[in-house]
DNA sequence: CATGAATGAGCATTCATTCAT
DNA sequence: CATGAATGAATGCTCATTCAT
């Protein structure tokens, strides 16, 4: 291992050690109240040090996603790569593959689509920019070619894939979202995945041909 | 007319004045960079003013979802109303009434689902945050009894009527935001509208026993 | 008195109050080492309120100058309005209003000339730099048309006015700034009224044809 | 040569080397934002070697000036060896000692107005404060000598010789600062050569008795 | 000697909110 | 009721300097 890697591996522990402080800051105080000490406080670092290895709040916001979005590809790469499926498969597959997003850090999901929606975004360094863009547009387009797959096949009814992947990616996130308002305006904390497996079912049911 | 009740109507225009101004503020800057003083310039009125009429930004902010909630609960008790039809035709009227709620205005119901999964909702007063906690369950339990009412008759497929409004919500919701997101990131102005036809006619095909 | 007249008036009366604040601070620590904080500790008001009545701290800085410049002004034009004084009085009376200015306020025709070769000035809002431009174009217009009448009159040597304008306001700056210096490296407390005397003699006699 | 003797050599390269990065630096940004980091990338040096030669930001910049003063002293020195010049041509020759340092570098020239007329100066180790104090003193030694010869031989004037230098100096250092600023807010640029000239010129014929 | 990662004090600026008029 | 000047707490970010390796 030569000296250089070992710094970049070193590099990249500070790295998930900040993101780890950054998540717990983040999830318990939301974006606005959370301070860039807080969060050094929390990494026990100093505040300066952040600034090595992220260009500012904002991104270290949105870098919290990128992990998210990286899991998120690969567990759908994943299906796709499973062959002689049949379609009707797929959409149990996809539901497995989004709710162990969701599951690996809901706290981080909910972030996501915050940020999503959010005007955040505009202001990151390009470089991070077309980061998310890339992996969520990979995403988007295996969970499309899935849906097209299915509707050449006959299995699904004949809509444009991308409507249908919209559909899948409004309810994933839609529910998420409406499901964590409901804790602040309702204080009641229902679990997520008894609405997802009945959002998965109609779905289901909706696209069979 | 008593003079209360003129001063009544008197205040209650200056509510609307300012709404109105912080509409449009919010919608062109966003929530956090839209400051009080934007909005009084907007609303041709001094900062303090607004003060006499909204608690803080928060509850200015909150506010504008109010009328929106108003709006969707005649929307969906107006159709409860029409007695005698086929739970089938419900969906299509729950579409028909969503489509007109975000044509209503679009960038408030954005905002109303951004504030809902913000925190900003834990800061209001007691009082709003009731009003908008009854309007919200209000809208959702007439979705609910919607779908109770269908799967009585046999005509839904037997699921928790409220997980069928959650999963409609999210739908709902989910593809309000997701759309909007891709504005942010793609710079890609899709219409909201056909995405949502098919998202209602999965639901509607997949709700159907 | 009409009611915008006062306010005008009692906003011109804060913004010398700052300035004068202002100045004091800059003088004892200099412009870096000063805070807006001690400015605004300085002044009895809050720092939000400072940045009512000045942009920035350089320009706030920079507007300490502009007074300066419009005394200079004034004085220099004074001289030119004096009608009949033969070209060699003219001399006498340049150095007359400079020594003026400069003990209208030392500190502060220090601070200006300490401005103006430094790149603060850069980053001004173009009206105020304008104003500092046009002040100080003007006064050298003044002492050139001086040395043109001058030299037109068979008094002066015949070089480019413009020349002679600079190598006044050489002078002048020059005699200052390295007696401030003087201060800083050898603490020593020299007037500078002696030197600047010497200087202008010297000038005096160079200059005659 | 002694291996003290390497070491002390090797270590004066390295001296040289910073140096020349931080004219470079802080020609092209200014003092204030130049950072010590832009320095080093610039030495290719780490910021940390670079504190093994200068004590701090301070010092570094002020040693800049230590090189200029030392060439303005031998330059200096070199005229009043010239034995049985007459009085009159010195002036000359301090002309072109003045014109041969700032063409020597015309960036630290400026550089090092601008640090005497701040306070900079204040915040050196006392040993670097004594050798700029020493070398600016000794170069105002040699022009006060120089008018004094002058003055005993009845060729200049009868003036005290110190404030003969001071104007020399203050003209010198003011025309440089003067003729920058005009860089600064004027965007115009000058030639210091010709206003140089006439400056002496007239600065020969003032003193001429 | 050299490194460069880490430090952390320091600061300009913003803006929601108040309150004397 | 309305005003709008004043407030001042709050915070992201910088960068000269240090020190363990």
């Amino acid at each position: 291992m030569g000296i250089t890697e070992r710094k970049e591996r070193e590099r990249e522990r500070r790295r998930q050690q900040i993101l780890i402080a950054a998540r717990r800051v983040f999830s318990s105080r939301g974006y606005t109240r959370s301070t860039m000490e807080d969060i050094a406080k929390e990494a026990e670092l100093s505040p300066g040090t952040i600034y090595l290895y992220f260009k500012s709040k904002d991104e270290l916001y949105a870098s919290l996603s990128v992990r998210i979005l990286q899991y998120l590809n690969i567990r759908l790469r994943h299906i796709t790569n499973q062959k002689d499926i049949e379609p009707d498969r797929y959409i149990e597959a996809l539901k497995e593959a989004m709710l162990d997003v969701y599951e690996f850090d809901p706290v981080i999901v909910i972030n996501m689509f915050q940020l999503q929606s959010n005007d955040i975004v505009k202001n990151l360094t390009p470089e991070l920019k077309d980061e998310i863009r890339a992996l969520s547009q990979s995403s988007f387009h295996v969970m499309a070619s899935i849906f097209e797959d299915g509707i050449r096949k006959g299995v699904f009814i004949s809509r444009h894939p991308n409507a249908l992947a919209d559909v899948l990616w409004g309810i994933f996130s839609g529910l998420i979202l409406w499901k964590e308002s409901q804790r602040h305006i309702h204080r009641q904390e229902d679990s997520l995945k008894p609405t997802l497996e009945t959002a998965f079912e109609l779905f289901s049911r909706g696209i069979r041909s």
